[in-house]
DNA sequence: AGATTGCATATTGTATACAAGAAAGTGCGG
DNA sequence: CCGCACTTTCTTGTATACAATATGCAATCT
């Protein structure tokens, strides 16, 4: 069982938000399955604080759509169907080619520095295998882009939507024969952005995730076949 | 003072979602004006309830972005500075095209003929000079192109954004020298879409937030203006 | 006079107690 | 052996009690 994940103690922060980010990771990175029920009590003494943080944790959980309340029955994981992966992709793509574009009439010379040395890093970081390294370089790329946009509300929106799959994140990240695709299509956004080409931004953005998608998709479905599989022996 | 907004008793559902349905719609109306503070036992005694589904609503106030909390101060009614009204309509002019779009190739016969005849609804009701009226039917036309998409994530997040500016909805619909325009507008998104033109009719959709935002920040600037008028006093 | 410290009070943060409803088990009758 | 009703127990929903901290005021010291 690893089941046991526990409070960092944030001593400034109030305990509903140390519950809140500790239940969030834990549904992420999948130690918390879903349709998995979140008990009150059960939670309240693995945790050692009361109900309270934890039901208040709950509330903004339900309100990000990572659990589901059942009236009168409790919380539980929510559960991503293929339907609902599609939907929040639909938004995605929208939302990085809409980043993109604005990136391309904002970003400063500074940023458009950090991003050249940003896909430069990313390159280097698939040559090294580590998955937990190229993701963190993935995620620097975009990162630099978003915060060029210098819109919060668009960086938070899909900050929360990348989070829906964060745990499918590594499935495109970790298949090598990838690798070399996705450092091209890092390199076609950066020269976009740099010409201050805004359709070819949009574009490349676009094919990036919906190559995402395919992969993505594709791993569900597999996931699920092995399921019915194992619920037909 | 018209201060007093009351619990609408909905018994099935639970009370901290009376509550927070409550606080919202009293914010959104205006009835809780931007900065104001929220305290727990003053609302709690106001509404009847205890502490504890005040404490859970403003959670979830919270997150949507309606309030912000200050650390051992308490909650707030958030502001809504220019700016942040600018990044909301920036992506919601990105999710609008989006959904404009997709509605092109997945809106049904028969939602084709129900928004035509919310679009003359819309015509009709500009007629009326009602502002209420008006809102309802302008919401009525939109739903039905969100409701084709199909996408629920979509129709959730942009409701949420819709939102954020509700309080200046009614700035562009009182104006009527506007109205024939609006009318326009909605007529080249219907062909737009009956035409399965998806350019057109994310072009149409840009158009129409394009219009909204300029009335919005026209507004907002009076707004303030005024303040400082009535602070320079 | 101004600043500073200490106290009183108000307000949030957390824990616990109590109520009510749902689910699961148990026993009885068919 | 199966099904239905009753009871028990478990879990959420709500209220309240207690703790910790911030804020404002006043008195005192410099």
């Amino acid at each position: 069982m690893t089941d046991d994940f526990n409070l960092v103690m944030d001593d400034f922060l109030p305990l509903r938000d140390v519950v809140f980010n500790t239940l969030r990771k834990a549904i992420l990175t999948g130690q918390l399955k879903p349709g998995e029920r979140l008990m009150e009590v059960h939670l309240a003494n693995k945790l050692g604080v009361s109900r309270t943080p934890i039901r208040e944790a709950i509330r903004k959980l339900e309100l990000e759509g990572l659990v589901v309340m059942i009236p009168r029955k409790g919380a539980e994981v929510a559960k991503i169907s293929e339907k609902s992966l599609k939907d929040v992709l639909e938004v995605r793509r929208a939302l990085d080619e809409l980043i993109a574009n604005l990136a391309c009439s904002r970003i400063t010379r500074e940023q458009l520095s950090e991003l050249k040395e940003a896909a430069e890093a990313f390159e280097r970081a698939t040559k090294t295998e580590d998955t937990t390294t190229i993701a963190k370089a993935d995620i620097a790329f975009h990162d630099i882009i978003m915060e060029a946009t210098g819109n919060l509300r668009l960086k938070q929106l899909v900050n929360n939507l990348a989070e829906q799959m964060y745990r499918y994140r590594f499935v495109y990240l970790k298949d090598e024969t990838k690798h070399s695709m996705l450092v091209k299509e890092h390199s076609r956004i950066y020269n976009a952005i740099l010409n201050n080409d805004k359709e070819a931004a949009s574009e490349a953005a676009r094919i990036h995730i919906d190559n995402q998608e395919k992969a993505i998709i594709a791993h569900i479905r597999m996931e699920m076949k092995e399921e019915e599989m194992g619920g037909n022996i």
